[in-house]
DNA sequence: AGATTTACATGATTTTAATCATAAAAATTA
DNA sequence: TAATTTTTATGATTAAAATCATGTAAATCT
């Protein structure tokens, strides 16, 4: 938690969603801390005491099940908001756990601050409402691919998903690094389902892998496998 | 599509949130009608046109997959919201769909009359991004459970989920009666594994049925099972 | 740099739950 | 009320994906 790097106060959902006048408020407010690689930012069950901010890095927001296994419910990168169970009812522990997907730089508000910040800005409610409703319907696909769709589509949409987040870089791959056991995760599979599954992605020419760096060759054959049956 | 019933403009979830002073508008703007059993109020794909509340009867919101598969996401009761896809990008056309479970009424709201309301309500916008929150938190929950859980404990934690929201009638029923093809479309499983379960649950006396009727005998034992390996 | 941990790779086996098949009962509708 | 449709019931079979087991490669920490 060390505590030099600093925000610009211009790039979160926060500072870009709130009336001008308030951000210096804000800059008041906010705590902007340093995460390494790997750095849980707080674990599901813990007590919570605020609403969190990606500055640099992206992290994942996931949920465990046992010891040993975990669903991925998203990923938040530059500017997203993570951890706002401060909001609703039984609003006292974090349900989910968020981990540092690499090195960044994290920006918390306290839970009262946030609240103060609601009550100011109607404008702020509405866009966060709105980006509650885009989360809303994105679980309802992912309910329904989890429910029905078999692992090949889900790794499927899981790979357009993060191309659509994370878009692709200069070489051409998916512009993040995941391991193999976190796109597991994320697809909701265990590593040796989905190894097979990347396997014969790559015998259908569908992708490229280099390590952990994932290139979409056919974009239309994978979009393809994740819709399949959907629409029979 | 009969237009005869009307609702009591204050029992849902609009009437409710929203200033006493924008009820006369709502009244002169709300459209209500009458649906039977099996009447599909929209359908997946379906352009959006407004938003909707449940005065009289219950509402499945569910998510097809081919012909004959669904997840069902949620069920609406009395003063609930449903269709909110007027809200957040994208917000053409309904991703899912919703049908009445028995004779009822719903309340529509147009989409622009609704914008307006939220407009003049930031108590009632912020009272819909707190709903949206917790319905996203039990998103969160079901997603996890649908990936990790096995199907036993996907009932188990259908049936109280159905408890909490329905309640328990006099003679000790959940107070829905839902087809067991309903039930296993809310489990996330089909009929067929549903029903061997529901069996199970008898054999151990964890509940009761009678036709539709279902009675939770063994809370305890019912809330172990959907708890089970979560905490390991 | 060496030690240790974490991630990758892959075959064999088992388990779970879906699919298929078929019949009876119940509910709805003509 | 007869006819049709929907729902319930249940066994047999198959398929999908998890689990188990084991070795190697790569990354991270002293």
């Amino acid at each position: 938690m060390k505590k030099n790097a600093q925000c610009d106060n211009q790039t979160c959902f926060l500072c870009k969603s709130c009336i001008k006048e308030w951000l210096p408020a804000v800059a008041a407010n906010k705590k902007n801390f340093s995460v390494k690689k790997g750095q849980v930012i707080f674990s599901e069950g813990d007590p919570v005491t605020g609403i969190y901010f990606v500055y640099e890095g992206n992290v994942k927001v996931h949920k465990k099940w046992g010891a040993d296994k975990e669903l991925i419910i998203r990923f938040a990168n530059k500017g997203a908001i993570f951890g706002h169970r401060v909001l609703g009812k039984h609003a006292t522990h974090y349900p989910i756990s968020a981990t540092a997907l690499e090195a960044g730089i994290i920006c918390y508000i306290d839970m009262e601050f946030f609240e103060a910040t609601l009550k100011v800005n109607p404008q702020f409610t509405y866009q966060l409402m709105l980006f509650f409703a885009d989360e809303l319907h994105e679980a309802e696909n992912k309910m329904r691919n989890l429910a029905h769709m078999p692992v090949k589509g889900r790794v499927a949409h899981a790979l357009l998903a993060l191309k659509d987040q994370f878009g692709i870089n200069q070489e051409g791959h998916i512009d993040i690094e995941l391991t193999r056991q976190d796109l597991a995760s994320f697809a909701g599979a265990t590593y040796e389902t989905v190894f097979r599954v990347v396997n014969e992605l790559l015998q259908e020419n569908i992708v490229t892998t280099n390590g952990k760096k994932i290139c979409i060759v056919d974009n239309d054959k994978l979009f393809a496998l994740a819709q399949e049956a959907s629409l029979n």
